[in-house]
DNA sequence: GCCGTTTTCGGCCCGACTGTTTTCAGTCG
């Protein structure tokens, strides 16, 4: 079977963290990850070096790991990782996704006992059998329970930033096929759910046993499970089930607006279309023209109250990609990232924006080489000089300031006022109080130098909760102050919700959607970041780096 | 396991918190 690059990097990832649980010296496991990030996030396919012999060009990329590549792409399989795998199975590595349960203590707990799947550790957490293992207390077990009942809720879903990708890559390759007429992405993803079960494409034509066999030969098809007229599933890489139903090209309109979903709003539809016919509409504008609505974007279709404002006709015009001027969080070499500032700049051009913010981590991020005062004025003189070498693009100076425990913030207002722009996040300190945390939040919202709140509430879909604050309270500290919040458009992150994006447009607060990048490839991340200011009825007067560079400039200096 | 205009060997990201202990290992960002 031949994997893409995103697959072998989860390879080596999970070669990473079996290497991890048996206690492999760290800068090894460390070393792993670091290629497997790399493979990630390159756009060439891995295939396409390999045969130019330029695998051993790769940042991260030594003897060891070319010659693992290399027997990937030659046999499709790593026999290193399946004697791991044997050594450590699959269900013990999973347990890693447990907050506060590290390699150590899995590795103690599976040479121990044996347990190796969720489930057997669960029950022997509820039997208080964990407990009577050196090094686990009473509170590392009911931890580990809670942790398993958190996995547990989430079910079988991926990110957005998984299953888009795959589904357009699938999409584009049925495209390819003279007797397939279109093919759309459908369900949760066609919506931009940050959170999704599985991949659904819609596809029109009049050969449907044709589609089936054309999606048999997809290359990230891993199996095939129901199949019928009209209809095949089954499993791609990276573990992402799939649906592909497939409708005649007359049929294709309303199929899509209706396998778009979401449930409720599609009921409500169903009830709108009854005695009327809508089956001359080619368009899904056509039939809510039909239905005397506004055409309702993909990402509001969630039931809530999107029927009733099409129907009065005043939806909002939501923010575009393209509406984006410029990126207010990037971090680069001088900091935890992994591209320099000049390559920082390089990718900011080439998505056409006016301006990007370099807003690196301050120095209590030492975890992260963040800047003290005199690294940042040095990199403020190293922004000015670039600055002078550029006559259509700004790099405006910056910082994300760490907000201390006390809501005090890491750098002296003497520094703060010579900037462009200052985030502030938090990045410690998760545990305290709801209240604790607003406070000290809030805090932060009220420097006058303080112009975004970066990720507010710290959440990473699939592996942790964000810390419980007051969003209300927030929000409402944010409007007086005149601080912006954040969307942070990783798709791990995408934080503010969409949720609290939409609060925050009804109470007048502004946004700010960032890629927060580490590296040149992911300043691209914004699209996800768009998708949660749409699903939270963002237009594009609520997100403050949709202005040009000279209104941004106004805006910061009155904030 | 990777890397090198200080090095082909010896570094590589470190400090604080948590829960377990009773002086510290493990986890996290």
């Amino acid at each position: 079977m031949s994997m893409d690059n995103r697959e072998i990097a989860r390879m080596l990832d999970e070669t990473a963290d079996i290497l991890e649980i048996l206690g492999e010296n760290p800068f090894k496991v460390r070393a792993y990850r670091k290629a497997a990030s790399n493979i990630n996030r390159l756009e060439t396919d891995l295939r396409e070096i390999w045969a130019q012999g330029r695998l051993g060009e790769l940042p991260g990329v030594g003897k060891a790991i070319r010659a693992k590549l290399e027997e990937i792409m030659t046999t499709g399989d790593l026999r290193y990782y399946r004697e791991l795998q044997k050594k450590v199975p699959p269900g013990v590595t999973e347990m890693l996704a447990i907050p506060g349960l590290g390699p150590k203590t899995i590795g103690s707990i599976y040479t121990q006992t044996g347990i190796d799947s969720l489930e057997k550790l669960y029950q022997a957490a509820r039997d208080k059998k964990l407990r009577e293992l050196p090094g686990i207390g009473a509170k590392t077990e009911y931890n580990v329970k809670k942790g398993i009942e958190m996995l547990r809720s989430l079910g079988e879903t991926v990110t957005l930033g998984t299953a888009l990708p795959l589904a357009e890559e699938f999409k584009d390759y049925l495209k390819g096929y003279d007797y397939v007429e279109a093919v759309e992405i459908v369900g949760s993803i066609r919506r931009g759910k940050p959170l999704v079960g599985d991949i659904d494409l819609l596809v029109a034509s009049n050969s449907e046993n044709l589609v089936r066999e054309a999606v048999k030969r997809f290359r990230r098809l891993r199996e095939i499970g129901k199949e019928s007229q009209g209809y095949i599933a089954g499993k791609l890489g990276l573990g992402v089930d799939f649906e592909v139903i497939i409708v005649s090209p007359s049929d294709f309109c309303l199929a899509v607006m209706l396998a778009t979903g979401s449930r409720g709003h599609r009921e409500k539809l169903v009830q709108e279309m009854e005695g009327l016919d809508v089956s001359g509409a080619s368009t899904e504008a056509d039939v809510y023209g039909l239905l005397s609505m506004q055409f309702i974007p993909p990402e509001l279709r969630e039931d809530r109250d999107e029927i009733e404002q099409a129907r009065q006709h005043c939806l909002p015009e939501l923010v575009k990609l393209g509406d984006l001027r410029g990126d207010l969080h990037i971090h680069t070499s001088w900091s935890d990232g992994a591209s320099s500032l000049e390559e920082m700049v390089a990718a900011a051009r080439r998505l056409g924006y006016s301006y990007m913010a370099v807003t690196e981590h301050s120095r209590s991020l030492s975890v992260s080489r963040g800047l003290d005062e005199e690294r940042l004025m040095n990199q403020v003189r190293a922004i000015q000089e670039i600055n002078r070498s550029l006559d259509d693009f700004t790099v405006l100076t910056g910082i994300e300031v760490d907000i201390l425990k006390d809501g005090r913030l890491d750098l002296p207002d003497e520094i703060l006022e010579q900037l462009d722009v200052v985030i502030a996040s938090v990045h410690s300190h998760f545990r305290l109080s709801r209240q604790e945390q607003t406070e000290r939040i809030i805090s932060a919202i009220k420097n006058e130098h303080v112009d975004i709140i970066g990720h507010l509430t710290g959440r990473l879909l699939l592996r942790r909760p964000g810390y419980e604050v007051d969003v209300e309270a927030i929000i409402e500290q944010a409007r007086k102050f005149r601080t912006a919040l954040e969307i942070n458009s990783h798709p791990d992150r995408l934080d503010i919700s969409e949720e609290v994006a939409r609060l925050a447009r009804d109470a007048g607060v502004k946004v700010a959607i960032n890629s927060d990048a580490h590296h040149h490839a992911d300043m691209s991340l914004v699209t996800y970041g768009v998708l949660d200011a749409r699903r939270g009825w963002l237009r594009k007067e609520d997100v403050i780096n949709t202005l040009e560079t000279g209104e941004l400039l106004a805006y910061l200096r009155n904030k």
